[in-house]
DNA sequence: ACCCAGGGTCATA
DNA sequence: TATGACCATGGG
């Protein structure tokens, strides 16, 4: 995948913050709507967690509004905010914690669910996980890897059983599926020929 | 006019 | 536990 796709660059964002913050208005929501919305908050100068912590919550609705679920995302931005400000809004603070203690205490947020957790812990704070999302289960399940029934935890479990890697392949691995499964899996229904499913044969888990 | 996108929550049976 | 409804915008 690599080999075709080139390195994805992932995730799209100058700063920790700016990343978490498009980790939960990305949810349910294709990126382009959601770079119009951190276009927005970065005109006003607000991608920084104090400003946005002291924002009017009508207009950062207002500003996130391309984002969709805007009156949801708001709230959800403000709820993580009003943890974050137990770390003195500091990443280095994070940085000390251990990394299931961070999980568990993201998770805890409303409207902050596993996929958009793990993403903040791998692509912010560059923590060794891997990020399960629906492509991930759609291609796996397609090439006869995973049932398709499979909860969050079970598959994340799958991948670092079974594809154990470090940190930085996290990071291309699940930008890589994204990308593959834009491209392909959406087109061709039925991947028997797709890279994926020869790299599953190579490794003995499926066929 | 539909369907879906880099999810998650809540009510119901 | 397992479905369904709901959140909301923008592009194909």
């Amino acid at each position: 995948m690599y080999s075709h796709y080139g390195p994805q660059d992932w995730w799209p964002g100058d700063t920790p913050f700016e990343i978490t913050v498009g980790a939960i208005l990305t949810q349910n929501v294709a990126w382009v709507n959601v770079s119009k919305a951190i276009a927005n908050l970065k005109e006003e100068k607000l991608v920084t967690p104090k400003k946005l912590a002291g924002a009017d919550p009508d207009i950062v609705k207002s500003l996130i509004r391309p984002a969709g679920y805007y009156n949801q995302k708001a709230q959800t931005l403000k709820d993580f905010l009003s943890w974050f400000s137990r770390y003195r809004y500091s990443f280095s603070m994070l940085q000390k914690r251990d990394t299931d203690e961070l999980r568990r205490e993201l998770i805890m947020i409303n409207r902050i669910g596993p996929e958009t957790a793990d993403s903040i812990l791998l692509y912010a704070l560059e923590r060794k996980l891997f990020v399960v999302d629906a492509y991930t289960k759609r291609i796996f399940s397609r090439v006869g890897v995973l049932n398709g029934d499979e909860g969050y935890q079970q598959v994340q479990e799958f991948f670092h059983r079974d594809f154990a890697g470090e940190m930085q392949e996290y990071n291309e691995y699940h930008a890589l599926i994204v990308a593959h499964g834009k491209d392909v899996c959406k087109k061709t229904p039925l991947c028997d020929q797709c890279c994926i499913k020869n790299l599953c044969l190579r490794r003995g888990l499926s066929g």
